[in-house]
DNA sequence: GTCTATACATCGATAGAC
DNA sequence: GTCTATCGATGTATAGAC
């Protein structure tokens, strides 16, 4: 019994692994089947169809997200550190979860069509409210900017956050601590609210209306 | 003759819109043909494959770029003036060829095995050398921070610009040009050199090394 | 330059022996 | 629970008539 469950999880993750690598379509059933060491068939005993797998793994993977943004909202902290703890933790589970995450941020357009979307649609309206919460709190406070919509600011920190899989590894010299620390260096230095004295050096490029 | 141009690059543009929306592999050869509203078979009277047309979208598009871009860096400009017009040039871009934009985003991976990647990726790093020549010239001026790789800044800027995309709809309240006044203004801040004074009410989140 | 017809490969999924 | 064998659908691309 336990090896039915550790077979199981090893089509999961090498399922998960070969998606975020090829791509969704280009990765067979027949193909993870040769990596697991099986025949293509036998997947069909553990899983209804290639769909099926990958819904699960992203069930997981957001299941996991919104689990580890709640412990964040819950500390009580300002909302300068709580921004900063939303990104470290991302990072964190990009780094634990790679293969989740390549696919969650690529397969967009498939998972659209998947019969199981809309619970995938769920969790991640929960979790971009942990993060506009957390803006607008800090927008309602006064330590954040007011002239940038907290939505347009959501979407640029989350995009320059999970997209950075594509770039970062983190067993290089640059490591996640310190991306982490720099993206919300750079994020709330720019997203703060000016201490009312000077804004020189930098152009605001207010142009036309 | 002039009606075969037409018929060719309404091949090109059809392709582009479908890849675009529904995917590159979800995409065939038989409804890009039925969308321009001849026989699939006739599509390889104009290109040789299907990968082919991806490519000449993609080799057009990139080409774009660079020549606008080359524009910006003839001005001579300060630093953190070309940023932004580095800024509101991408996105124009983007408005202007969304679709061209979306499969360059979306495929890397496909991509990466066409033949003519090469020309792409030789592309590509000419359009990254722009951002970074402009970023490591405002870091050795002063007016930027040196405290944040810039081959970090640049990721983070070049992924919040590209994957706007994904969210912002150029013909909705919120305009391409604030999105770029709101974008320059988020990280020139972040990023600009703080005038030795103050830098209070932020936590500049330095943990650990 | 377009259409008809089809070759040839490969896909996801199934049925039944073991 | 895995394997063997295969079905039916669908993919890219080609050949030759018009």
């Amino acid at each position: 019994m336990a090896e039915a469950r550790d077979r199981r999880e090893l089509i999961l993750s090498t399922a998960a692994e070969m998606v975020a690598r090829k791509g969704l379509r280009a990765t067979t059933v027949r193909a993870i089947a040769d990596a697991v060491g099986v025949f293509s068939g036998s997947l069909y005993h553990h899983f209804p169809s290639k769909d099926a797998i990958v819904e699960e793994v992203l069930a997981r993977y957001l299941d996991a997200i919104r689990a580890r943004y709640a412990v964040v909202l819950a500390s009580g902290k300002d909302p300068a550190a709580c921004l900063h703890e939303l990104v470290v933790t991302s990072l964190e589970i990009a780094e634990e979860q790679p293969h989740a995450t390549a696919i969650y941020q690529n397969e967009s357009q498939y998972l659209r069509e998947l019969p199981g979307f809309r619970g995938i649609q769920v969790a991640a309206a929960d979790i971009q409210q942990t993060w506009l919460q957390v803006i607008d709190t800090g927008v309602a406070d006064g330590s954040f900017r007011h002239d940038i919509p907290s939505w347009v600011f959501y979407r640029l920190i989350r995009d320059a956050v999970w997209l950075s899989i594509r770039w970062h590894r983190p067993d290089g010299p640059y490591s996640t601590q310190q991306l982490a620390d720099d993206v919300t260096s750079l994020f709330l230095r720019g997203f703060a609210m000016p201490p009312a004295t000077a804004r020189a050096a930098v152009p605001t490029a207010a142009s036309k209306a």
